[in-house]
DNA sequence: TTAGGGTTAG
């Protein structure tokens, strides 16, 4: 204890957690926030979500709702989890199309729920609102409230148009794989009088190669040029991409040939999942020749070919000649992004190059990137998977100082790396804090982390808090929860909680439960059980099996009377099969 | 308002 005082650890880690709980309960978190004279933005809330209210211009009466905060918005929501709240005092009626780049912005971004809201806040929305309400909730997979949007616009008289109906396409062919009903809604928007054009069919082409159907595709193809469909570097991508998949990158490279040919020339996306290619085969030379042949095949490449590449030579351990790729994308004005510095990030987490670590993170803003929480996540992860505890709460504090709002995932590492480091019960002040809202991954790690500690009044108590908890618990909870009563020597508590959450012994609860018996000496106790359970005509596990096999082996007892016991019952199992 | 590309944590 007391070395741990002393130690720059110690220090750390004081100051962190000072600075944390000073900001979970005086202050809430802060989040970043923009201004400009037309604009202002307040952050408003210290939830999960960082609630954003926006101001109207107290001249014109018109909400900001213009390009530049739309671009900002759009690069801001993924890493910061910015959420849009127009006022809702605001009784004028706003027009559609400002709702509509707003809704925009949320689908592409997955956010289903925002855009619903702004849809359900219109009084007269249009063919257009819907589409997009409907294309949020198909990104977000929630295809059934999709088709629900749908039938309710249909309800209220508005027609779709082929845009409405090509999103009813996307979601049959990408996340049902059912391209008969495709083929059907295609027919259906013919008979309604909308054409199907080349965005309809590149769909169906995109969905059946993601399917791996690239002869289905090349079918649908040929339909468009007998139809005298326009074909565009959309309509050929997904076919190279598939191409590539199935390692026929020759055959990708003469399409593409093909493409020029017939004056539709491959653009930056297909020259991108080329290179991607060629980097998963470990063909450099070939990847510089697409580069340097850019301007020749008109296109120019950008950060995401950058990113490929750089990518591909980290995989291959290929440092320094990744490093060289990045210094090429500042010559040429190519900005870096985070996912740049992600890929980087992961190669240095990999070296477990720990001074590099925090200096790359540092350097990043030198670089003008914006770093979230999910490059520090990445690194802290690393950081505290390598027992580099203090350095995770350096980087915690450096995200602090910076302004970049730590997220849920943040928060356990933090707590996994103050287990780690032996500091429990700082964990758990941290978890017990104001403000802090933690999932069920945080109240699983505190959970294992007291079991393995040996501290089971702590453990007790997190189940008896678990109860009365927000958080609902998960099938790793119950796991853990098993595994602890079982160390702690409660067997039969932990037979009456496996009972009591599963009455069909069907988990792999029940696999835990065995193992802890075993490992125990409870054999007499799990024999019952599993005689039990054969009574009642359930089916055991292999999983069962497995986890009973290993504790045996971890008991050394391998060679004892009671393995066989367990041997014979399994027999019986495989002769009643 | 709709279609194709790169990364990381859990």
């Amino acid at each position: 204890m007391a070395a741990w005082i002393s130690s720059p650890f110690a220090a750390v880690a004081r100051t962190a957690i000072k600075t944390l709980c000073f900001l979970f309960n005086v202050l809430h978190l802060p989040s970043r926030s923009w201004s400009s004279s037309r604009d202002e933005i307040n952050s408003a809330d210290a939830s999960d979500a960082v609630a954003v209210s926006i101001t109207e211009d107290p001249e014109t009466g018109i909400l900001p709702f213009g390009e530049s905060l739309l671009y900002r918005l759009s690069h801001h929501i993924p890493q910061h989890r910015h959420y849009l709240f127009p006022r809702d005092s605001d009784d004028r009626p706003r027009r559609c199309d400002r709702y509509n780049a707003l809704m925009k912005t949320f689908a592409r971004f997955g956010k289903a729920d925002e855009a619903l809201r702004l849809l359900r806040e219109m009084k007269t929305p249009n063919v257009i609102c819907y589409t997009t309400a409907m294309d949020a909730l198909v990104r977000a997979g929630r295809c059934e409230e999709a088709e629900s949007v749908f039938s309710e616009m249909i309800s209220l008289g508005i027609a779709p148009d082929s845009v409405a109906y090509s999103i009813l396409v996307k979601m049959y062919c990408f996340h049902h794989k059912r391209f008969v009903s495709a083929r059907n809604i295609i027919q259906l928007m013919v008979d309604r009088g909308c054409e199907r054009d080349v965005v309809t069919y590149s769909t169906v082409i995109a969905g059946l190669c993601r399917a791996g159907k690239v002869d289905d595709a090349f079918s649908v193809l040929n339909l468009m040029l007998k139809d005298n469909c326009m074909l565009n570097a959309h309509t050929y991508t997904p076919i190279i991409q598939a191409y590539c998949a199935l390692g026929k990158v020759d055959l990708a490279s003469e399409l593409m040939e093909k493409m020029r040919s017939l004056g539709c020339p491959p653009d930056v996306v297909s020259y991108n999942v080329l290179i991607h290619a060629f980097c998963n085969k470990g063909d450099f030379a070939e990847v510089e020749r697409i580069l340097r042949e850019s301007s020749h095949n008109g296109w120019e490449p950008d950060s995401v070919s950058y990113n490929t590449y750089i990518s591909g030579l980290c995989n291959m351990g290929m440092t320094e000649e990744a490093l060289k790729q990045l210094d090429v994308m500042l010559e040429k004005a190519l900005h870096p992004t985070e996912v740049t510095l992600n890929i980087l990030l992961g190669m240095l987490c990999r070296d477990s190059k720990i001074t590099e670590i925090i200096f790359f993170l540092a350097r990043s803003f030198e670089l003008g990137l914006d770093v979230g929480a999910a490059s520090y996540n990445t690194a802290m992860t690393r950081l505290c998977e390598i027992g580099e505890f203090s350095a995770v709460l350096k980087l915690l504090s450096d995200m602090l100082k910076k302004g970049i709002r730590p997220d849920v995932q943040t928060f356990n590492i933090v707590i996994m790396s103050l287990c780690r480091a032996g500091k429990l019960h700082k964990a758990k002040h941290i978890f017990k804090s104001k403000g802090f809202t933690p999932d069920i991954v945080t109240c699983n790690i505190l959970l294992h982390e007291f079991c393995l500690a040996g501290e089971f009044a702590e453990f007790h108590q997190l189940v008896a808090d678990l109860g009365s908890g927000q958080v609902s618990p998960d099938a790793i909870t119950y796991n853990i929860i098993v595994d602890g009563l079982c160390w702690d020597g409660k067997f039969s508590k932990a037979i009456e909680f496996v009972r009591s959450i599963d009455l069909e012994f069907k988990s792999d609860h029940v696999a835990h439960l065995a193992f802890g018996l075993v490992k125990g000496g409870r054999v007499g106790d799990l024999l019952r059980l599993l005689g039990e359970m054969i009574e009642k005509g359930l089916l055991l596990d292999v999983r069962l099996f497995e986890f009973m096999i290993q504790a045996f082996c971890k008991k050394g007892s391998c060679e004892s009377i009671e393995i066989y016991k367990i041997c014979l019952i399994l027999d019986k199992m495989l002769r009643r099969e």
